[in-house]
DNA sequence: CACCAGGAATGTA
DNA sequence: TACATTCATGGT
């Protein structure tokens, strides 16, 4: 019995496999390399999309090196500026695009008044205007959330589906079923919601 | 050389 | 709802 769950519940015993199998993640970036704040996870989350984390991971270094690693820094550049950004952050690909997003993104944030103001909103909410910006569909929503704003809320990826499927968890398809799904079987707790992920994506790439 | 990686937007059926 | 295409670099 775990805050009120049996852990006979298949979906729980699932994340103490991958525990037992693969040990506690380290917090985001979950494997190696050094910590990251918020700011940075959450570029990071955009960085990261539909690339390796290695690639994410030089781009972020070059922002580093050049004093952008946070949003404050992105949103005070000027338009003019954004072609010479996009060579800051090309290695992590597409970076015309992420460009955009993560100018408009940094932009939105400093008009609400910083990251840890927004962090103060009501997870729906919040969750809604984050869906409403350029380039950040629901995994990335869902990784700012987790991850950089410690918001009980659980991510679904491409591995995410591949593990229900492999250990016959459910027939759930589409992004929120699959996420109602997970948090209606485990404990509303962050720590977890994190380290589960993170499990699964490391589950997926050693297969 | 081909293939893929810690997605999302857009268009089609 | 379910697919297909586009966006692009760097590793294997």
């Amino acid at each position: 019995m775990i805050n009120g769950h049996q852990i006979t519940d298949r979906v729980f015993c699932a994340y103490l496999e991958l525990l037992n199998q693969f040990g506690t993640p380290g917090p985001w970036p979950w494997f190696g390399g050094i910590k990251y704040n918020a700011e940075e996870i959450t570029i990071s989350a955009i960085l990261t999309q539909a690339t390796n984390w290695r690639n994410a991971e030089l781009a972020l270094e070059q922002l580093r090196q050049h004093k952008l690693n946070s949003l404050s820094a992105i949103g005070k550049l000027t338009k003019n500026k954004l072609p010479w950004f996009s060579k800051i952050i090309r290695p992590s690909g597409f970076y015309q695009q992420k460009t955009k997003r993560l100018w408009s993104l940094a932009v939105w944030v400093k008009k609400h008044g910083g990251l840890k103001k927004i962090k103060k909103q009501p997870l729906e909410s919040l969750r809604g205007k984050l869906l409403a910006l350029d380039g950040i569909g629901p995994e990335t929503a869902d990784t700012i959330l987790l991850y950089a704003l410690n918001k009980p809320i659980f991510v679904i990826d491409e591995y995410t589906k591949r593990f229900i499927q492999d250990r016959n968890l459910t027939r759930a398809t589409g992004y929120q079923p699959i996420q109602k799904f997970f948090e209606a079987r485990l404990p509303r707790n962050i720590k977890l919601y994190q380290d589960y992920h993170a499990l699964i994506v490391r589950w997926g790439k050693g297969k």
